[in-house]
DNA sequence: CGCGGCTTTGATGTTCATCAAGTAAAGTGG
DNA sequence: CCACTTTACTTGATGAACATCAAAGCCGCG
């Protein structure tokens, strides 16, 4: 874990446009001088539940995923999330502490910005706070989207959806690298880990994937998507 | 579905602390010329899910569902909100189409504010804006909550998890009348009628809850308790 | 009064979790 | 770099949990 605090270069961030389209130049500067850059190894935990939010940090680079953990000790994992989307969540305003943990499925950047200071721009640039809403509404969105249509899918289904969800969103190929374990998968779709290997294993067998190690392509995206619709 | 755009009452309104603490009194005044309240039989349709957002609606007496449909024709109940939450929810900001359904499980009152004249507020005023996203923030928790915990839960755990949720959160009560037909819950909770009643039924067998018809008691709130921790 | 929808219960079958045992892979310390 | 340990993965067999189907009773409503 290792903490950068760089030469500023949010003007050229391609953040900018995304987060902070409203602040002018001077705005930029005034946000670079409170924010450091954080960077955080695979498998390292950025947010950890329960813990008081002290910052407003948002995802730069790399790939992370939201997770709680349950009273009997599992992991349910909420969402995965690419840059563009916060990590703070809104957790930032609706409470003192974190309600999710956030960790690091890849190598990954942080911007952390001081609380105050965001908030400060909150209540004075309206269009700030507009488009900050509307971001926080987005992700909020997706996550209980994603919940919702898990749940109305078997285990098939399911699966079928995450793949696609993997090979579409966050690495729009067919071929990638899954960035989590197979365990990671089930505790997102709600089954159990064996089911998932057993179902990944038909996949292949069926021909509608390959697999070898974490690595995924997927041959047949028709069936797919056949198989995550009707599940 | 009635209409009534009454003398402006907005000042006395118990929901001006909740939702616009932040508006002077010229400012509730101007509100409530931008306000008119509507009418909702149980049972009628408040948002659709896909038209066009116009409005921005929160409930002011009685008692919703939000629920969308999946492609293959089945309701998908997400959750029950109470007066002080929003109904519109974030689809005012997120999207011009409403993400949702809702509908009136009681007789209920709704305030509808033009959209833009509250986006303008929210532009102008720094406070209200941080009202309105914190409240909106504590909104999505309680269903991004309620959707994890029902997913960690078997069926029986999640039967207790809801009659709990009814008496505590909802109604506040012992003794409620349920304000959803079993197929309902049953949709809410993502399992089959049938077993919704078996289970019902067992819990009453059990002595942990009495019923007829609609009416539940909660006769034994600890087991219920248990059930709904261990499920 | 009769129809349709909601409720109830039992019987049956499918889906999925769990257990177990083994293999591969990945980290760890000498 | 190798032996060791641990963690992840894989597959089969078994049983539990849950959906589905079916039939009957109930209730509200036109």
């Amino acid at each position: 874990m290792e903490l950068k605090n760089k030469n500023c270069i949010c003007e050229t961030c391609e953040f900018r446009h995304i987060v902070f389209s409203y602040l002018d130049d001077d705005g930029i500067q005034e946000l670079c001088d409170n924010k450091i850059e954080q960077a955080f190894r695979k498998g390292e935990i950025i947010n950890r539940e329960g813990e008081p939010v002290t910052s407003f940090k948002y995802l730069k680079s790399g790939l992370v995923k939201l997770f709680r953990t349950t009273p009997s000790g599992e992991e349910q994992v909420i969402t995965f999330t690419r840059p563009f989307e916060f990590v703070s969540n809104m957790s930032v305003f609706s409470g003192e502490k974190y309600r999710y943990s956030v960790s690091a499925l890849e190598d990954s950047v942080v911007c952390i910005v001081k609380l105050s200071y965001i908030k400060d721009l909150f209540m004075k640039n309206g269009s700030f706070a507009m488009g900050l809403l509307t971001r926080m509404a987005e992700i909020n969105e997706k996550i209980i989207g994603q919940a919702l249509d898990l749940r109305q899918k078997n285990l098939v289904g399911r699966i079928a959806y995450v793949l696609l969800y993997f090979g579409k969103e966050i690495y729009n190929s067919r071929i990638f690298d899954l960035p989590v374990s197979r365990k990671e998968i089930a505790d997102f779709i709600g089954m159990s880990t064996a089911n998932v290997i057993r179902t990944m294993s038909e996949f292949k067998k069926d021909g509608i994937i390959k697999i070898d190690g974490k690595t995924i392509e997927v041959a047949d995206i028709n069936k797919l998507e056949i198989l995550s619709r009707r599940g």
